[in-house]
DNA sequence: ATATAATAGTTACCTAAGATAACCATTACC
DNA sequence: GGTAATGGTTATCTTAGGTAACTATTATAT
């Protein structure tokens, strides 16, 4: 059997038991995973507009504004004004910061946990290798 | 920052282009990733359970059900005497290994073209990194 | 031997989160 | 100034997960 094949199988048995405990904790506060990664996204990368997101996530726009809009409801973020009155610039708010960092806080250790046992370097191998076989999806 | 943050978002950013194109691929033998995943695992590991097949994939009974469901409506899998009377040991049919075999080959290409540039030695060496971090899950 | 536990599976229902199609508003370009 | 393209939204659908509550069967403890 090639590698490949069974490669892929446990991309899959990995990510779902990962997506489940992460949103356990995410709940704690309040969080959903779709919201989390739009938060991860503002508070690294800065503000954005919904066509940013989407592209940095390879999720629709539909998709994408839905999300943003729980994340407005909730007061953590908020709009900027964009290059265009058109494009919907949005930042963390002071309450989406905090809760961005106390989340952050209980998904570290979570992570930590799951990552016992494989270094660093490894760890940083593997994301190499994910990115580039996200670059190969896209073409 | 620690590198444990941008894997697992990583990780993510990875695996929703993946499964997309992946149901994309599948879509052509009229299959998706979850019918998949079960016909890889009854192919491969032979006749199973429900209950296997949810412990296997860490995914809840009913939705394994559903799936069974599916598949043997479409004729791809059937019922063996199992152990009990309680149990429903599936296997797959004739038409359920045409098919698998069918997309496999399919799948296999998809596979490769993703995997361009990751020597065979990487790609096991992230096997067993996608194993071990599930087994730190179930802790 | 029988009452209780546990196990395997199902049904009904809910939710998260993705997708498409069709549509505005605004801006860019010819 | 009319047509493209771009950014965003709405409406609607689909996949695929989850929980709770149930039946049927089997195992176990009294």
């Amino acid at each position: 059997m090639k590698s490949e094949q069974q490669f892929f199988q446990e991309l899959i048995r990995l990510y779902r038991p990962f997506e489940n405990q992460l949103n356990v904790q995410l709940n704690e506060h309040g969080l959903h995973r779709a919201q989390w990664t739009i938060l991860y996204n503002l508070y690294h990368n800065g503000p954005a507009s919904n066509v940013e997101i989407s592209n940095y996530q390879s999720v629709e726009k539909p998709t994408i504004t839905r999300t943003v809009h729980q994340l407005e409801e909730a007061g953590y973020i908020e709009r900027i004004p964009g290059k265009d009155r058109r494009e919907k610039r949005m930042q963390l708010t002071e309450a989406g910061i905090e809760v961005y960092e106390n989340a952050r806080k209980t998904i570290d250790c979570f992570e930590q946990t799951i990552m016992e046992g494989i270094s660093e370097e490894k760890q940083l191998e593997m994301m190499e290798m994910m990115k580039k076989i996200k670059e190969n999806l896209n073409r």
